[in-house]
DNA sequence: GTAACCCTTCCAGTCACTGGAAGGTCAACA
DNA sequence: TGTTGACCTTCCAGTGACTGGAAGGGTTAC
């Protein structure tokens, strides 16, 4: 299969996998067009990292992942660690983007959003002494 | 005021203020030793700043946020808008990371996490037909 | 033959910094 | 006066994970 192909069948696209094979992450075979020639395992191994990165992994995370994948003796324990490791980082995420959404959801109700200049938007941001807010 | 000070007054390190310079930001005078000279007026802005992108605005944001803070003319209803738009976009992010929450979680909890090889986290990544799962 | 579309490599840009090298300046102290 | 150490300067390169585009070669269908 060439790239265009295994893009469409990956769901990623052919500059994505072009870059996953310079970094190490595949290493498709050549035609003697020097065209990339993708077998089934590369194929598999390509959705394989579709799907850790819609998951949110790095790509270091991933490069792990699909050793562990390929380590037929490994431990599940290490997965586990490395997933919750990121479900950490997700949760921190999470938590980071509600309280910029509470503080801004609530400057945005408070706008009138009208032809005047007064905002507590921009109150808020030009506000010198934090600690009279949350 | 040299950059170290206001660093420590403006909560943002030395490099990002020079960043900041360099990008157009803040204009700060020279002293006759070529040190930045800061006044009052530049720390106001990189607070400013800095509050803004603490609630995730990009910098191209905080550039129209600053011009509008200090158009004196503004309309509330342009602040608002910029500020809806960011609103939007910290919502999408927030739901993005809910999903991979919801879909890490629930696999974490499935992975026994000892010493065996069989996992179901990387029997997801692995699947083939991702019509199968949610 | 030729047009349209595929493939290749390589270089540069994204965003918002961050690290580090190489060198100049300043304040304090022996 | 010398020197130490903490500051300041500029400039260049790297981060993560791609993405866009140029320049050129290959393949397929009419």
């Amino acid at each position: 299969m060439n790239i265009g192909t295994v893009a469409g069948h990956s769901g990623l696209p052919a500059k994505t996998i072009r870059y996953y094979e310079d970094i190490g992450l595949v290493t498709p075979a050549r035609d003697g067009n020097g065209y990339r020639h993708f077998r089934e395992r590369d194929i598999h191994k390509l959705r394989f990292l579709a799907r850790a990165r819609s998951l949110g992994f790095t790509i270091e995370d991933c490069r792990a992942l699909l050793a562990l994948y390929e380590d037929h003796s490994r431990a599940s324990a290490d997965v586990k660690l490395l997933a919750e490791k990121h479900l950490l980082e997700i949760d921190r995420k999470i938590t980071e983007l509600e309280s910029m959404r509470a503080t801004l959801g609530d400057l945005v109700t408070r706008c009138h959003g009208d032809d005047r200049p007064d905002c507590p938007i921009l109150e808020d941001l030009a506000t010198e002494n934090r600690a009279c807010h949350g």
